[in-house]
DNA sequence: AAAAATCTGTATCCGGAGATACATAACGAA
DNA sequence: TTCGTTATGTATCTCCGGATACAGATTTTT
């Protein structure tokens, strides 16, 4: 058992090898695996399990009854999935989370997560970092929503991408259909905004990146 | 000092007062008052305070460089305000809290929530549930933001809100004006989509309230 | 009570984004 | 390789929703 992925995992970041391991053993657990496309939580299903990703990735999305599809979030190694809706008075998983690779699963009953937590205070203030952190990337995910114009979205998207990892060139995640997904947008409108800021020569296209030629106009199209 | 709103409080709950007032004793804190219109929380500042509301409501709303507001959220006495940014990795808020009621705030400083949490389990549990819960009030937020049509919002909005109360009466919360702005759609847009709904016998829209008529033609409509 | 400010109902106009269609390109499997 | 599938680039059309305007209605202020 390799616990590499564990000791860099959000929720047991800062926890010695060592220790992890006795923790583990005493908590049940189990492994379970998802091929590509498969369902690991159902929307609405009563969210009485926690998973962490051990290999593979994993996308938490909604579908809607006239057949469109918005992604939340897209979930790597080591991280959770689930861990809000366990915890939140409607006990439900608030949309599903499919494999969109092969994955591997370390998987906890609710009570399970409890014992974990008890043992080790270290991982309940991770746990709490983690969902508080989670709520942080939702109210950004609103925020984009917010934006009426594919322009400010895009341009939005851009620029938070720009902050976080510092750089000025920004990969497009997964495929460009599946980001027009996560913008809640349609790929054709989408692509056709691209192309007018890059004609403005705000952003450079070259799928599958986008450098951003000039930030302060980037910033300034979210003011239109 | 009044505790009935503290002991009815999400973080208090399940405390009984007696213990709630050494609590209160032992940990630092203070009370601030806001008139209506004024800012509680800012967006973008550091993240190091706690409110919980003693008396009035606040807000959580995003404003736009474009001039245009979205609600995020009406917290009432006894809610917390701004529980997720403080152990967020960002520890900004996301967004500005205003009263829109003179308002009494119960401030803690960041160190003395944690302090709060060592002296009780039972806080730190309620604590915990409180932001997962917030993370599902956001799923559910974008999930109507995701909609293209106002009449898919409206329906949404409606049904949720008839699911949780039990019944097929919703009041409209707020104004008219307020609750344009939560769906974040234009006003005339969404008086021009309710009559329209009203006019298939849907809905009877009287304000303040909107009587739902036909709920599975209400459902039916999330799927246009 | 008068005046000011705010909120509501409703019409008109117009731009922007979705739907659709299709050609090309990239990818995967047989 | 070749075929089938899936992703991408791009045009065209349509219609939905935002902006604007303004007249009542309601509330707040002085």
């Amino acid at each position: 058992m390799d616990y590499s992925v564990l000791e860099r995992s959000p929720l047991f970041t800062g926890i010695p090898a060592k220790e992890l391991r006795d923790d583990l053993e005493a908590v049940p657990h189990h492994i379970q695996c998802y091929e590509k496309g498969e369902t690991i939580l159902l929307l609405m299903e009563e969210a009485n399990r926690i998973g962490i990703i051990l290999e593979g990735r994993a996308q938490a999305q909604k579908l809607f009854p006239n057949g469109s599809q918005v992604n939340v979030s897209v979930r790597i190694s080591g991280d959770m999935i689930g861990p809000a809706a366990v915890f939140s008075k409607s006990c439900r998983y608030p949309c599903d989370v499919v494999a969109i690779e092969p994955c591997t699963i370390m998987m906890f009953r609710r009570d399970d997560i409890l014992l974990l937590m008890q043992r080790d205070i270290r991982i309940l203030e991770n746990f709490t970092t983690e969902i508080a952190s989670a709520t942080y990337m939702l109210q950004q995910r609103l925020e984009l929503f917010s934006y009426s114009g594919i322009a400010q979205k895009a341009a939005f998207y851009l620029l938070i991408q720009a902050r976080q990892t510092g750089k000025m060139q920004v990969q497009i995640p997964e495929s460009f259909s599946n980001w027009a997904m996560t913008m809640n947008v349609s790929r054709p409108s989408l692509h056709r905004e691209l192309k007018k800021l890059e004609s403005q020569k705000i952003i450079s296209y070259n799928p599958p990146t986008i450098d951003i030629l000039d930030a302060a106009a980037l910033q300034n199209v979210l003011s239109q």
